[in-house]
DNA sequence: GGCTGTGAAACATTTCACAGCA
DNA sequence: TGCTGTGAAATGTTTCACAGCC
C-alpha cells in the first residue's frame, strides 16, 4: 500500500468495523459500498470516502475486492503478526478477557494475567498463566508486551499504568474508571462502563 | 441517526467525565475550568463552552459551584432515581458486571442476570439472582428494566436484543462483536474489545 | 487580577450530488 | 446501467482570543 500521512481519526475508528464486515464476506468475492455500509453500520458515502483515503480503488459498476481490502486493512491496523496482550487484574473481568475467544481469532494473544493476590497467582485461566505483578517489568523487557489491559480496581490503576510503562508497554486499554496519566508516547484508550451507562441514560431521558 | 436530546453529542460524551471530576472534589467548594479540564482530560475552553451550553453559570474570577454543578449534571444524565440494569449472559463478563462496585456508587442497580444454562440459573452472584432467559420478558413488563446489557456470545446477541426489545427495554449496551439491528426508539451503544485493541494497534504503528 | 462567557475562525467530518468509468 | 470517486456544501466541534464582570 502506498505510504501516506496518518488517517483521520474517524476513519481509523471505522476500520475495525470494515474488517469485521469483510471477514463475514466470502473469500474471492466483491462487496459494494452499500453492502459494506449496512454491515459496518454507516453509510455508503462514508465507506467510499474512507477507502479512497486509504488509497484503495474499487471497480465502478462492481465494488471492492474483498480479499485485497481485508489484507490492506489488516496491514493498516498493524495486525500482520500476533499482538501480545498482558492483562493486569485476574478478577472476573481479567478472567473474562482471558476467556474471550474473539481475541485469538483477530490476532490478539493474551500471554499473561498479573495479580498480587497469592490465591490467584499460579493459576492457569483458559491456558493463560496468572503471574505475580512483580514479574511484569522483567516479562515486558524479556518477552515484549504490545498492549497492556488494566482490569484492576480504580485505586491501583495509576500504579499499574506506571508499571506497564516501565515494562515498555506503549499501548494501554484501561477499564478502571480513572484518568491515567502517562508519559508522552504511551497511548491510552478508556473503556468506562459507568460512562457508557450514563450516556445511555441521557438518551433514554432526552430521546 | 437522528439527533435526540438537546445537547451536542460531544458534550454528552463529556458529562460523565465532568461528573467524575466533581465527585472527586470537596463538597461546598468551587472548581475552575482549568482544574476541571485537567481531571476530565480535556481543555478549559471546552469546559466553559459545555457548561455554557448546559445553561450553568460560574462566577468570574472564581469558578463553578461544585455542589450545584454535580446536581445539574446528575439531573441532565437522568440519574435522579436508581437505574435498573439487567445483564444477559452469566459468563465471566456478566459476573464481572454483577460484581462491579462502581455501578452502585453511580446509581446503577444490576437487578438480574439472565442465562439459558441450567447450571447457572438459580445461582446468586454478588447478591444478584441468575434467572432463566425465559423470565426476561415478564420481568421486564412487571418490574421494569431501564437498561439491558448484552454479555453473550456473538451468535445469540441479535436474539437477545430482540428479547430485550420485547421486554420493553429501550437502552442496550452491547459487548458482543455484532451490529445489533433494533427497532426505532431503542438506543444501542457498542463496546467491542477487539475494536479497541485494533485501534490501539493502529496508533502503535502510526501515531 | 483572575476567570468566565462567547463571538469568530479554524478544523474535522458528514452529506449531497453527480461526473466518469467498467 | 450500476457503482465508484470526489468536488462542494453543510454540519459539527474545537480553538483562539478577548471583552466583561467579580
Amino acid at each position: 500500500m502506498p505510504d501516506r500521512g496518518d488517517l483521520p481519526r474517524a476513519t481509523v475508528r471505522r476500520l475495525p468495523r470494515y474488517l469485521r464486515a469483510l471477514e463475514a464476506h466470502p473469500d474471492g468475492s466483491t462487496i459494494d459500498s452499500e453492502a459494506m455500509a449496512a454491515t459496518a453500520d454507516t453509510n455508503a458515502a462514508v465507506v467510499r470516502r474512507d477507502l479512497s483515503i486509504l488509497g484503495f480503488s474499487g471497480v465502478r459498476g462492481v465494488g471492492y475486492d474483498v480479499d485485497a481490502l481485508r489484507a490492506l486493512i489488516r496491514t493498516e491496523l498493524g495486525l500482520t503478526a500476533d499482538v501480545r496482550v498482558a492483562v493486569v487484574g485476574a478478577g472476573n473481568l481479567g478472567r473474562a478477557l482471558a476467556n474471550y475467544g474473539g481475541f485469538d481469532r483477530r490476532g490478539f494473544r493474551v500471554v499473561a494475567l498479573y495479580d498480587t493476590d497469592p490465591n490467584k497467582t499460579g493459576d492457569i485461566v483458559a491456558g493463560v498463566p496468572v503471574k505475580h505483578l512483580d514479574d511484569l517489568i522483567s516479562d515486558g523487557q524479556t518477552e515484549g508486551i504490545d498492549i497492556g489491559i488494566v482490569a484492576t480496581p480504580e485505586t491501583v490503576a495509576q500504579g499499574v499504568a506506571d508499571l506497564l510503562a516501565k515494562a515498555g508497554v506503549r499501548s494501554i486499554l484501561n477499564f478502571a474508571p480513572a484518568h491515567l496519566r502517562v508519559t508522552a508516547g504511551v497511548e491510552v484508550r478508556q473503556v468506562d462502563l459507568s460512562t457508557e451507562l450514563q450516556i445511555l441514560s441521557y438518551y433514554r431521558n432526552h430521546g
